[in-house]
DNA sequence: ATCCAGCTTG
DNA sequence: CAAGCCGGAT
């Protein structure tokens, strides 16, 4: 029944708010380099990414998108090189930002009027704008209520027994959001507490369920 | 199922 | 020094 994991969702973002507080977690300083690390961070860890993205901003391109696409795809590739897959990720980069340029000129509070339904669509047929990368435009950057699942919410989600391993990703995104209201500073703080839980305690090699805010939700209490 | 790649960590 | 990284396209 989905009651229950109505009720899992709930205790598990309280059990982890109350014992790592609120995040206060923006990935980016604006919502172009939200956009930007939301590519960036495809399968590739983070701390490269801030890499990455300090090269733009040493190099004064990160303070709009005209100055990033004025950059050719050779000179964007090299500048974002720390964060792995970058001749791939330069030309995605640039599908995102030429995308964003039509839709509002980089105008985000123009996107935030737009109709979720309508606006997410067009931007999975950028090509290299996957769910994930979309959905953290989309909430990020754009401020709209999407759920934004990503490696970390499956991983801990089937630890926990709550999901398959090889559930796909708008499966788990309804997880979510069929039984959370909509509402961005909720699915912000919820995408946030799981990245923090999963970085230092729900480890891809070595979990430390022990002393993990969300051990009281393994099946056998604590590991 | 494979490719794309550099970088940090345990 | 190998595993893994806030994926997506073919």
């Amino acid at each position: 029944m989905r009651g229950k994991r109505e009720r899992l969702l709930r205790e598990m973002y309280a059990a982890m708010h109350d014992r790592l507080g609120p995040s206060g977690w923006w990935p980016g300083e604006t919502p172009l380099e939200v956009c930007v690390g939301a590519v960036l961070t495809q399968n590739t860890a983070w701390v490269n990414v801030k890499q990455a993205i300090q090269r733009l901003r040493d190099a004064q391109v990160l303070a709009s998108g005209h100055a990033l696409l004025a950059l050719s795809e050779a000179e964007l590739s090299e500048l974002i090189r720390p964060a792995g897959f970058f001749r791939l990720k330069a030309v995605r980069l640039r599908n995102l930002l030429r995308f964003l340029d039509d839709a509002c000129g980089f105008d985000f509070g123009v996107l935030a009027g737009q109709d979720l339904g309508d606006l997410r669509p067009r931007l999975l047929k950028v090509s290299g704008i996957g769910p994930e990368t979309a959905d953290s435009v989309l909430l990020y950057a754009v401020g709209l209520p999407t759920f934004v699942v990503d490696a970390y919410t499956r991983r801990i989600l089937h630890r926990h027994a709550m999901v398959p391993e090889d559930i796909p990703y708008h499966d788990l995104r309804d997880v979510f959001m069929d039984v959370l209201e909509p509402d961005v500073p909720l699915y912000n703080e919820y995408h946030a507490l799981i990245v923090r839980v999963a970085k230092d305690w729900c480890r891809a090699r070595t979990p430390r369920c022990a002393d993990c805010p969300l051990c009281p939700f393994l099946d056998g209490g604590v590991a």
